[in-house]
DNA sequence: AGTTATGTATACCGATCTGTGTTCTTAACG
DNA sequence: CGTTAAGAACACAGATCGGTATACATAACT
């Protein structure tokens, strides 16, 4: 996902600074969280000087939302594009996706939920970006259980939204995989929403 | 809840300096966050000095240790713990009690949620006692499923941990109230666990 | 009444935070 | 080659953080 330190004749590390930061956003911000980064820090790590840093970003704050908007541009597409499910499947995909996509043993923290923990204020533009994430997957949800024939989609798609940040946020807590539980609730919704499964 | 500015001869506001801190704790790591929230504007709210409060607490660690050790000590007693409720409805009254506990329009995020996204060490003592809390609640949900029939009453109760905390994680990111939705979640899951609802 | 507990007031410490100013270097492009 | 823009290095400002030291006041208990 990041494409440091290579180039036509190796360029030593100038030239890709705002790049470079987002890429170091993406690391600290998901390990140790938002407020407790520091800009030296992630400057260091960026090999960025600071002074570069509020060249491409105003301040932390905007850098923040913009690590958000990075992240996941289209809404989960790895599982929501797929042709090679029928809708059905694609619902419980969903479920799954957080355990392929990293290679943690443990599904760490939606950055979306964690940014709306860790940031107070409800205007800031990240609690923005994540209201708008969320609002997203929901509907993408929503979209797919019309596909696979549910009486209320986007009840259907509310409801698994919801089993997803259950997981995300309880796995947090207790520092167990989750999302297992939260597929088999999935299973149960789906089919109690889906009124004659194709026999 | 606090019981501050009263007693014998009204004293003005000398003696009750760590109740006073608890209160204080409690207002404000719930408006404005633990991180977020400084041991100077705390002992101002609290009306206390703050060599007082390093006198009862040894560190700012401590005392959110102790504000969570407070919250809700008997887990959810007000449902749990009701007579005039079958057990199957009083499952369906743990997603009401947030509601209903509070006076907000919205139900605040549950402050152990809170203490896990804002606490990077899971070694915390506040991180501890987050996790002993959730298994606490899931292992009440399961008792009261075994009362109400359930067949696998700790899968019901874990389930319905994971949407108590789905909505209250929801709640925060889209700031809409999700209780119902994860309630509506509940009853089917209810239903779909008990094996012959007596008739 | 006198002792002791508890609390107050306030200045302060070192560390860390976000953000800036200044100067120098170097890669890209004409 | 020479100009220009991007970045590096680094010191520093101002605020705030958690936590402490010192000196004083007062309520409670014997």
């Amino acid at each position: 996902m990041t494409e440091l330190e290579k180039g036509p004749q190796g360029r030593r590390r100038g030239r890709g600074a705002r790049e470079r930061i987002l890429g170091a956003s993406q690391k600290l911000f998901r390990d140790q969280g938002i407020n407790q980064t520091g800009m030296d820090q992630l400057c260091a790590v960026a090999q960025v000087s600071k002074r570069t840093a509020y060249q491409h970003f105003a301040g932390k704050d905007e850098l923040v939302a913009e690590y958000l908007r990075r992240f996941d541009p289209d809404v989960m597409s790895a599982v929501f594009d797929r042709t090679d499910l029928t809708p059905r499947e694609r619902l419980l995909a969903a479920f799954d996706l957080p355990r392929t996509a990293t290679q943690d043993d443990i599904t760490p923290l939606c950055p979306f939920i964690a940014a709306s923990v860790e940031i107070p204020d409800p205007q800031h533009p990240a609690r923005q970006r994540a209201h708008d994430y969320k609002k997203a997957v929901a509907a993408r949800l929503a979209e797919t259980a019309r596909e696979a024939g549910a009486t209320n989609p986007e009840e259907l798609g509310e409801q698994l939204a919801l089993l997803l940040d259950g997981a995300s946020a309880r796995n947090r807590a207790l520092n167990t995989e989750t999302f297992p539980t939260a597929a088999a609730i999935a299973a149960v919704l789906i089919d109690n929403a889906i009124p004659a499964p194709a026999q």
